[in-house]
DNA sequence: TTAGGGTTAG
């Protein structure tokens, strides 16, 4: 952060304003006067004042004395809250929950040291995910299957898998039982990170010991139809039958929407007509997975007569079904016949939700109408829907690609100042745009953001540094280029070490 | 967080 500043303050471009650190908060909210038990909708406020006051102290001491004066009325809520609220500050959020682990008074929920493990094991960082497994332990609090089953999740998405595996093995150990629930957990971790034919391998191995059930088959059916490989989706719900369990809805929806996905669209219709002759108690989801997946395959009118018809046969769309119907109009058809539904939605009572309205929203930008786009943006405020990291990334990215810089800069800014962080993606955005206007100015701000991100506790790729440092040379800023090079190569030491 | 339906663009 110092070095960041003083960079600034080096070169004042008027827009490396926005990498300056905001001056602390004041902290005067309705905590500073004692309530036994705060009411539930003052609740968020005081999450995000504290998350303020958290991301913007640069003392440990002062901060731990703040957050362990008795003025707050500490609730593993309250913690959780917080603890998602800095979950793109990795480091703040670790810092908080160690602080308050010292509290006189206060002791951490099982759930919040699972929100703790879950950051440190995105921020690979081993010594700190060790010392909450064993304090967790040691106040024999856990770890419980939930805990394996986040840190297995994460070595699976980080492209260790068989890490995950090992992991579940493991569980005995930490005296946490392995038993069917955990079972069809790591199936399913494996499944969702694409490994599914290391799924099946473990499943093959232990459906005996375990008493596959069920759940199990639906897991290795989705698994299959994730990679498209609806023959062996198949053979899943055949072997499933073979062994005496009946499949249920969830076995159909999820091969059904594996039909669509793997782009077996008449199957897919075969299969739902199958569903309805079999007297098969169709929902909801089903009604969706169709609407989206004829949608996604360019067929509007199928799309849009499954819509029409739902309602005739009993079954309410709910808002998911319409946020399948917008996305779709808005893909393949147009938006302004998207955003007739939205409204229809929303006279019939439906309350959309941050998923309808990013998807309106980037509709708009496609088409080039930001300024709609950013109207959207403000009702969605108005309506008590906050804007989330994925709308202001899709915004931010489309200033960017029409080249209005300074405003997906302001944006930015208000992201920073305000209350959702940016996350890797929002970097990358903005660091990419940094080189379009070929402005000397732009690289220093780009180097700016590489340190932020980095003191945020995200991992910049080979190619953005080099990027960056190459930026930075050509522009005759050796010297900004040796501290991020002297910052890659501390990133590069933090990468090799990874051993959760 | 034991399973199924809506946010990504290239």
């Amino acid at each position: 952060m110092q070095t960041q500043k003083m960079l600034t303050q080096r070169t004042n471009p008027s827009h490396l304003l926005y990498l300056r650190p905001t001056k602390s908060y004041p902290f005067t909210t309705a905590t500073a006067t004692p309530t036994p038990t705060p009411p539930p909708p003052q609740q968020p406020l005081e999450a995000a004042a504290l998350a303020t006051l958290i991301l913007t102290s640069s003392n440990p001491q002062a901060l731990a004395q703040t957050l362990h004066s008795p003025t707050i009325q500490w609730t593993p809520q309250l913690v959780n809250t917080i603890l998602k609220r800095l979950w793109n500050d990795g480091p703040k959020a670790l810092q908080f929950f160690n602080l308050l682990s010292h509290h006189p008074s206060y002791s951490h929920h099982p759930s919040s040291f699972d929100h703790a493990i879950d950051i440190s094991a995105r921020l690979r960082d081993s010594p700190s995910l060790r010392s909450l497994i064993y304090r967790m332990r040691s106040a024999r609090l856990g770890p419980t299957p939930k805990t394996f089953a986040i840190i297995a999740e994460r070595y699976a998405s980080a492209g260790k898998p068989h890490r995950a595996v090992k992991v579940f093995l493991s569980m005995h150990q930490f005296g946490c039982f392995q038993d069917l629930q955990s079972f069809n957990t790591i199936l399913d971790v494996l499944c969702k990170s694409k490994r599914v034919e290391m799924a099946y391998n473990l499943f093959k191995v232990f459906k005996g010991k375990f008493r596959a059930d069920c759940v199990s088959y639906n897991v290795m059916v989705n698994g299959w139809c994730l990679i498209k490989r609806t023959n062996k989706a198949l053979e899943m719900l055949k072997e499933m039958v073979k062994r005496g369990l009946t499949p249920n809805l969830t076995s159909y929806n999820t091969m059904l929407k594996g039909y669509f996905r793997a782009g077996q669209i008449n199957e897919a219709w075969d299969f739902f007509l199958e569903m309805k002759k079999r007297d098969c108690e169709i929902d909801v989801i089903t009604y969706t997975t169709v609407i989206h997946g004829f949608g996604v395959a360019g067929e509007i009118k199928r799309a849009r007569k499954v819509f029409d018809t739902m309602v005739k046969k009993g079954v309410l769309p709910s808002v998911a079904t319409y946020n399948a119907f917008i996305q779709v109009l808005c893909k393949k058809d147009s938006v302004d016949n998207a955003i007739v539904i939205f409204e229809e939605m929303v006279v019939k009572g439906y309350v959309p939700n941050s998923i309808t309205y990013n998807l309106v929203i980037r509709g708009l930008c496609h088409r080039g109408d930001m300024e709609r786009a950013m109207e959207f943006m403000g009702r969605m405020k108005d309506d008590g829907c906050e804007p989330n990291v994925q709308t202001y990334n899709l915004v931010i990215r489309y200033f960017c690609d029409e080249g209005e810089i300074d405003k997906a800069l302001d944006l930015f800014q208000k992201m920073t100042s305000g209350d959702c962080l940016p996350n890797l993606d929002t970097y990358n955005i903005l660091i990419s745009a940094m080189f379009v206007r070929k402005k000397s100015d732009d690289l220093l701000v780009a180097g700016n953001l590489l340190i932020e991100m980095v003191d945020r506790g995200f991992v910049p790729r080979k190619f953005t540094f080099n990027r960056v440092l190459n930026g930075l040379l050509l522009t005759g800023n050796q010297g900004f280029a040796k501290e991020i090079l002297r910052l890659q190569s501390r990133c590069g030491r933090l990468t090799r070490k990874i051993k959760l």
